[in-house]
DNA sequence: TTGTAAGCGTTATCAA
DNA sequence: TTGATAACGCTTACAA
């Protein structure tokens, strides 16, 4: 392999200039410039892209530490930022932790090493201080749906709005003509979108004038294992709702599970609806009624902050918050299907 | 930082004896090792990799080439193989390739740049020039559920036994009671895997002297975007069918929907089944029978195939076949179900 | 077992 | 605008 002295002998200039050809072509002569294009084109001369990299200490490189690649969501999150990496001609490490910190400080630890370039972290469990040494180091992270907090500086975040999803899709179900809407959330949901998912439902019920029933609500166990180990009687709720809004992916699975196993008809026995996109919720039958985390700007939007800190280190700590959109399908039933109390106008 | 010539400084040694203690331990004695150890600790000394990287020429990379790392089963593989290759202390790229020739060439060739140590590829499209260029420089390559077909010496491959997972499904439709059952492909999926499906199909209903009808076979165009550019008329067999199997992913989601669009109850009207595994085949209504793809043993022993070539560069290449299982639910009904001819033994 | 010293291929500084 | 040359931090013959 051609090195950039073989390209000066030939073009018969100095290797500081073959690398100002590469480099910064406006700072030579178009006449040297165009020989020394030639010297590289004859020699089939490629730079030494580890050389360049130890030199400049740029790796051109970003890191994804994400709790889980496979589910749908996070799967078009990574898509997304592969995509916009490979647009900038940087390339996307896989790092899945599989929510564990031990795991996730020891990718961590790998990527200070490896001096990647900049991170997108979706569960920072339990490691500010590793955090801090990328802050040190001028190393961008950005965390993906974690409020910013107090991590320092260095970091933004992107962060889709529960509180309005929750509340629209409770308002929804409202609307559709539910009084009694069971809420199912678990602990794998980060305390924070916990908090602003019931309290969008909260304000949503008070809203339309409905009281907070605290037996509606309900803390499921959902472990990795998606959906296996539940307590058969987790939808027994004093009296049956008339729907049960799953706040999130796991519960989600678990929630439609349980509802099979028993027998009951969607959206005829019980409506059903739940946080978090699934690609194939129009697939199946009933169509899931679902909000929509929108997962590409999600990905999208966590790269470019990583570049506009590189562009500039300076700026400010940014947290974008991003809206999640409510996909109305069938699984909730349509406006007045219900016996009983009614909606108050039903238009149609 | 500290570099390895502040520890030697320290420790009274040479920088070739602190870097041997870090390589290789076993050629210093005990006494200088032990104090070369402490000065790296008191100094809080850290080997920098990207110079290691330079030298050596080891990255401790490998890249995955996914034609899409958002379905279930690239999703788990994926995951697998980030696990085996953080074992090995080794890190993974992320290169999404969306079916794209363009796109795929561009990543080889930023990867062979970066000197990746070894590249799992699922959608060879159009690049034996670039992969014969990483043989040629010895860099492991293995084809991920692809035939090995003639990419020369360096390659490996591990490949799902498309033809068995087919005869075993359609086998098991014909015991449960049907006898006119459809297939649908569609041109998205791989050469060797449409004819392999097939083959296992017209095989299943020959061993069962059901004859072989043609018209009971349909390719249907799957775009990217799964299902929705569909002839509302694909399921207007001459004669409907009373299973459909679709031979993959993406045709397995379109039939989902035109069976539901047209008001069909599976399986009591029509049964359903499908190649590839979805992991929430078994949370929806009715729970799915198909076929489950070993995605994680697939990611896992494509990642030993890269680590073993490394460790012998001269072994012949292989091609190693894995079985996929058929995971019989509810979409297909029970044996006996069905009205009309019956099983040849109906044993409960 | 240890030390000396020659690279590895670039980029960047400084002087011309 | 160009050239000479000093880093960058490590590994590895080879010599002691």
């Amino acid at each position: 392999m051609a090195t950039i002295r073989d390209v000066a002998k030939h073009a018969g200039v100095s290797v500081a200039t073959v690398s100002r050809v590469i480099n910064s072509p406006d700072k030579v002569s178009e006449e040297t410039c165009r020989r020394v294009q030639q010297s590289i084109e004859a020699l089939g001369f490629e730079p030494d892209f580890l050389a360049r990299t130890w030199r400049t200490r740029e790796t051109r490189t970003i890191a994804a530490v994400m709790s889980d690649n496979t589910s749908p969501h996070h799967g078009v999150t990574l898509r997304e930022a592969a995509v916009i990496a490979l647009a900038h001609d940087y390339n996307l490490f896989l790092c899945t932790t599989f929510f564990d910190p031990e795991i996730e400080r020891r990718y961590l630890r790998m990527l200070r090493m490896r001096k990647v370039d900049g991170i997108l972290l979706n569960n920072a469990s339990d490691c500010k201080d590793e955090i801090a040494k990328f802050a040190e180091m001028q190393v961008p992270v950005v965390l993906l749906n974690r409020p910013l907090g107090d991590y320092g500086p260095m970091v933004d975040a992107v962060v889709v709005d529960s509180y309005r999803g929750s509340f629209d899709l409770v308002e929804h179900l409202i609307q559709t003509g539910h009084q009694r809407i069971g809420l199912v959330y678990s602990a794998a949901l980060h305390k924070f979108h916990q908090h602003e998912r019931l309290r969008g439902y909260r304000d949503a019920l008070s809203a339309h004038e409905i009281p907070y029933d605290e037996s509606l609500v309900r803390s499921i166990p959902v472990g990795r294992s998606f959906g296996l180990p539940l307590a058969p009687n987790m939808l027994a709720f004093p009296t049956r709702p008339t729907a049960v809004y799953a706040a999130g992916y796991g519960t989600g699975l678990a929630v439609m599970t349980l509802v099979r196993e028993q027998g009951l008809r969607v959206p005829e026995d019980i409506a059903f609806a739940m946080f978090d996109d699934v690609m194939w919720g129009e697939f199946i039958n009933p169509p899931l009624t679902l909000v929509r985390n929108p997962a590409e700007t999600l990905g999208r939007v966590a790269m470019e902050l990583i570049f506009a800190r590189m562009a500039d280190r300076q700026r400010p700590p940014q947290e974008v918050h991003l809206q999640p959109t409510l996909i109305v399908r069938r699984s909730c039933g349509c406006p007045s299907w219900l016996p009983g109390p009614s909606t108050p106008a039903a238009s149609t």
